[in-house]
DNA sequence: TCTTTATAGTTCTAAAAACGAACTGTCAAT
DNA sequence: ATTGACAGTTCGTTTTTAGAACTATAAAGA
């Protein structure tokens, strides 16, 4: 399968992989979300080589998730930030981290803590239902066709000549 | 960088991306979640290379995210099914449905839609805080160093020689 | 009985992607 | 005139992935 096929793809998790869902990508987007907003910046904090940063800040800002603006000129110099776009994909990144810290501590307990402004806690994200407000699990929920369904919903292999003929001949 | 390296990070996001971190990987939990469980199921519904999903099974069983189990003998054949560790990727992944649901839709509507058992309506996953309850967004997030944090909370760069000596001598 | 099919892999070669290091170019400061 | 910061690009090597074929076991069919 090549990846650019992922977005031609009836499906959402599907499409959004073919966006974010390579791990360079993903890293880059946490230190986005810690910040970061230059080269060298993103170069530094996780040592990706300068090659493939370029080319993932180069996707990124064509797939609308962050925007190249200059500060400077002369010589020409720009930052990457997030547009409302890459912002929403908050809820992806803190469930990752989430899962993790759930599940991928050592004895010394989870590395980072996350406070909401709001209620001055530190606090766990959850997931809930925008109906009725019920944390979600995967059990509680049953999935339908959408208007944008295809005859198959999921990414379907590429016509597997299906191995017969297999005494036509020979 | 080793990709074995990112478990080890200081980070939980660093490490869930060492688990999930791959398209393929994401891809077969998808597929996990709307109940493939054999080795042929996947391979068909998805397209990938027998040898890589052969590869991504074995680890995410060696993850705990997968468990294999034996479901018939002679031959001995096994099922691949979410553990409980692999079950809570469910938010992470909702999210990144959803995601895809407002940013990567075409003009026909969304692929899926999901309907929640407990209240019978179509719904949005919506990530809230477990403090107040309130919808989440980066910018009321403040993130500080919990216990496990180390020095540095990112990944590092290998050790930059930092280029110093800049007018201490010469 | 001999062949085909279903299932779950493994093996092999070629192609693609990532790594790593060096290089380019602009400008400021020394 | 040289060095350093910054933002890349280029290029040769290594690693990963793709794609196809092959192995093995047992049931079903001709």
């Amino acid at each position: 399968m090549r990846w650019d096929a992922l977005e031609e793809e009836p499906c959402s998790m599907a499409r959004t992989i073919g966006v974010i869902g390579d791990r360079w990508t993903l890293l880059i987007l946490r230190e986005c979300f810690l910040r970061t907003r230059r080269f060298e910046g993103f170069q530094s904090a996780l040592g990706i080589t300068r090659h493939l940063l370029a080319e993932r800040l180069k996707k990124l800002v064509r797939q609308g998730v962050l925007r190249r603006i200059p500060y400077q000129e002369a010589p020409k110099r720009h930052e990457y930030i997030l547009t409302q776009k890459g912002l929403d994909l908050y809820p992806i990144m803190m469930a990752i981290v989430h899962w993790g810290d759930t599940h991928m501590v050592d004895t010394r307990g989870r590395p980072l803590l996350h406070e909401h402004r709001k209620c001055g806690k530190n606090f766990d994200p959850v997931m809930v239902c925008s109906e009725c407000g019920e944390p979600l699990s995967a059990k509680e929920v049953h999935t339908h066709p959408g208007p944008g369904a295809r005859s198959t919903p999921a990414i379907q292999a590429p016509e597997k000549p299906k191995a017969r003929a297999r005494r036509s001949a020979a």
